[in-house]
This record gives C-alpha cells, sequence and structure tokens, in this order.
DNA sequence: TTCATTTCTTGATGTACATCAATGCACAGG
DNA sequence: CCTGTGCATTGATGTACATCAAGAAATGAA
C-alpha cells in the first residue's frame, strides 16, 4: 500500500497484466476500459476522487482492463490480496452496488436513459471528460450520444 | 444464519422489499430478475449449488430484484450486515468477478458471443432451464436466442 | 495569433435485434 | 384418448442504434 502521484495520459495497467493492483483516488480522474475484437475502446468506469479503480480478475490470470489517468492524480496503490481485501468489503459491497445498477442499466434501458442516469449519479464527471468517453461508457457511440443529448434539449 | 427448504416457485424477494437478505445456495437453483418498466422481464442471475445470491441494495433501500425458486432447493440465509460481508469478502471478490464480465460481455459482444460464453460457463445451467430464461439473462428475446441457435448448428 | 488536431454535430444508410403473428410440438390433466 | 397450455421456431416487418462521410466548432501548440 503506497501512495503514488500520476500524471494525465499516464497508464497504470495494461491489458494482460499479472498481479494487478487496487487503486484508490485521492485526487484527480482515472478510468478503466477495454477494447473488444473489433478494436473498439469501451470505458468501463470512471474513478473520481475517494472511489477505487480494479481489474478484478484473479491475480494469476491475464487481467483485461486498461487503467489510465484523465487528469494529473494522488493515488493510493491497495494489494489485490485477501489481507486487504478483508479490511474493505465496505467498499467492495458498494462496488457491488455500482455494478448492479449498471448491469441493471445495460439490460434494461435505452441509451437515452442510461445517459440520464449518468448525469444523474455523476454530475462532475460530465464536465471533466469528452462526451465520447461518456458515449464510450454508456455503451454507445459519440454520434448517438449527440443525438440523444438534441433530444433531451428539444424537449424542454 | 439460517438453513431453508424452498420449493419450485417460491419467491424468496420482492422488487421493493427492504432488508433483504443473502441467499447462499447447497442444492437446486434459484433466479434473481427484474422487470423494467415496459414490463418485460429480465434475469439477472442464476445462482446453482455453492453460488450466493443477492440484490446488492443498500439494506434501507427498497431493493430492484425479485429472487425466486427454480427448483426445490437447500439455501442458507445470511445477514447483509457488516460482520457478515466481512467473513465472506472471498465470495464477494468472485461476484465482483463474474459482475465484470457481465459488463465486459454486454457493453463489447453480439448476443451469439454472449450465448457461446454463457455456454461455456454454466453449461449444467442450459439443461436446467427454459432457453426463453437463458434469452432473457443474455439480454435479448427468445426469438433471436432461436436464430443464434440455429446458426451456430448450420455453421458445424 | 495561426495552424493542426481533436471533438461535436448532422445526414444518409446499414444492421442486429425486437416485435408481432402464425405454426408446430411436447407434455400434463381430465 | 383428446385438449389445453407453455415453449420453440419461423417469417414479415419495425426500430434503435451503428457506421460512414462531411462539415463546424472547440482546443491546444508553436
Amino acid at each position: 500500500m503506497k501512495k503514488i502521484a500520476v500524471k494525465k495520459g499516464q497508464v497504470l495497467q495494461k491489458k494482460g497484466d499479472l498481479n494487478t493492483k487496487i487503486f484508490q483516488v485521492e485526487s484527480g480522474l482515472l478510468r478503466s476500459y477495454l477494447i473488444d475484437k473489433k478494436g473498439k475502446e469501451h470505458i468501463y468506469q470512471f474513478a473520481p476522487e475517494k472511489h477505487i479503480i480494479a481489474d478484478t480478475t484473479p491475480n494469476d490470470e491475464p487481467c483485461v482492463l486498461f487503467i489510465d489517468c484523465l487528469e494529473d492524480s494522488l493515488i493510493i496503490q491497495i494489494e489485490k490480496d485477501f489481507n486487504s481485501l478483508s479490511k474493505t468489503p465496505l467498499k467492495l459491497a458498494k462496488r457491488l452496488r455500482v455494478l448492479q445498477k449498471r448491469i441493471v442499466m445495460l439490460m434494461s434501458s435505452a441509451a437515452i436513459e442510461r445517459y440520464e442516469h449518468f448525469i444523474a449519479t455523476y454530475p462532475s464527471i460530465i464536465q471533466r471528460v469528452p462526451q465520447r468517453m461518456i458515449a464510450s461508457y454508456l455503451g454507445i457511440t459519440p454520434e448517438a450520444l449527440s443525438r440523444v443529448r438534441k433530444e433531451i434539449f428539444l424537449r424542454k
């Protein structure tokens, strides 16, 4: 467990890495993402202040997510071993809640609802990342997000 | 923490319930599912022997998932409090892994790949539930699953 | 500032899947 | 045995989103 300062753009983890860590963000903004077999990027998670971010693949298997830095950040690196985990069940529980919500949204909602949920849940992120990244997180293209935003705007 | 015998069809938790439990399946098969605003059902999780199943909504908020019983089952009920959780970080970690994989699949794969991954991961479930439930878990309609299966069959 | 690069938007078209409707099929109850 | 009821399949059509292409606007570097 150690504290690290990282620069915008810096890569903390690449797909295929072994023995990856859990990161807790003190300040700044990280993201994790995957690249599918068509070469398309999908953002899996944004992690602003206080959030934890990790690939949950077991330590002896190659991980599937990239993690990099969207703003200069201060982070804490935590080992993914049993002892560290057992100290943070509350955080794990919170992570589970977020993931459940995410799956529910992906399975049952249209793009526009996913976007509205995202705005409500992470209002601060909107100003800090380009829209194409939000589109990527929502599982749609930047073009589709642009149209969704237009529709929301017209509706008012 | 107590052991319970439940019958096929029995409902263990309804959307909106408070103070829901975690269930560990000793034998049999449970499922959780949600109903979207169009009234459509989406299976969130199957839980065969050894698996745990729960709605991870915090205890003081109404939960969003239904949980019921697909086969006569023997289950252990676990409280969702901090103490119980800290005893099972390994199980939580495993759950996180499954959810990560699920989200990755939902975001980056076509229906056919999601089905093939499901077969590979849960071969035993296939024989135990009707196809329309597998479709629901995969996030597609029974008609679409039927066509996916046909395509896989023709390809051989 | 100027120029290059990235981002956002808009339109035209394509596609994976949903929806709707009909048919066949298995099996459980009378 | 028939007969209903749920499940799987198939075809026709609809739709939400993707893809591709172009242009406009914002951003950043020199």
